[in-house]
DNA sequence: ATGGTCGTGTTACGA
């Protein structure tokens, strides 16, 4: 099994490159983050007919979150239980594999703007809340993953340029807290499951050719409860769709699962 | 050097 997640920055723009990426990469499950669209243009016809159910979270203009399955899914829940937000972030299903069940929470978790920010504050509270659902989540599913845009790089080696950025947002020592928080919950981050190059990142900013100097950071997470990461044998980013025209800011990250 | 580039939807805002 193979699950991957992938901002893209505007589904309206990026379908095509979606649907692309899909018949190169014939992944079992694809979570998007900022659809930055509505629920009534949202192109399920053309993703079913790419051999995928969708289910989907949206909103005008930002956010925006879609689960897009080779298999059925079920049990779906948007946002988080009991944490009232207007902003579409999450959405979480099951997946009815014949291998068993897996609960995957797909969430594009706050920006944060700039550490003295309300936004900021609204991150930190977010994160907060995102965890203690986690928690049940996990305690009642688990075999739990969770991938999405945390806009958090967990460590100085996912940062092109740890000294510029120390203390900044996306690094900020809160911030690392709060991702730490959700590894004590009993998660791995997939991708350190592994050895691997150095300097791979899944975001570079649209500005300053951040792409071609590699000036990235490593913000886009696959978390996987114990059961699954010991299925685990591969966890990537796929830079590949960042080289393409009118590309995301962000590339998709893949975990392949022994299931 | 507080810039720059996207996407949305207006001429600002979020990232």
């Amino acid at each position: 099994m193979q699950i991957a997640a992938w901002n893209v920055n505007s589904l309206k723009v990026r379908l095509p490159q979606v649907l692309d990426w899909l018949a190169a990469n014939p992944v079992d499950a694809l979570c998007l983050q900022e659809l930055k669209m509505t629920d009534e243009v949202f192109p399920l016809a053309a993703i079913q007919e790419a051999g995928y159910h969708a289910v989907f979270s949206g909103q005008k203009t930002y956010n925006g979150v879609a689960v897009l399955s080779r298999l059925p899914v079920r049990d779906v829940v948007c946002g988080i239980p009991g944490y009232e937000d207007p902003q579409k972030r999450v959405i979480a299903v099951t997946l009815d594999s014949p291998q068993g069940d897996v609960r995957l929470v797909n969430a594009y978790c706050p920006n944060g703007q700039a550490v003295d920010s309300d936004k900021y504050v609204y991150k930190l509270g977010w994160y907060a809340a995102f965890t203690e659902y986690l928690k049940n989540t996990l305690a009642a599913s688990p075999r739990m993953a969770v991938l999405g845009d945390y806009n958090i790089a967990p460590d100085d080696r996912d940062v092109h340029d740890p000294a510029k950025w120390a203390g900044d947002i996306l690094v900020s020592p809160p911030e690392r807290a709060a991702f730490q928080a959700l590894l004590d919950l009993g998660l791995s981050d997939s991708f350190r499951l592994f050895e691997q190059p150095e300097k791979i990142f899944s975001w570079w900013d649209y500005r300053q050719f951040a792409f071609r100097r590699n000036a990235g950071l490593r913000i886009d997470h696959i978390l996987l409860s114990a059961p699954l990461a010991s299925t685990c044998t591969a966890s990537i980013v796929d830079k590949a769709p960042r080289k393409l025209e009118q590309p995301s800011d962000h590339a998709p990250v893949v975990a392949t699962l022994a299931l």
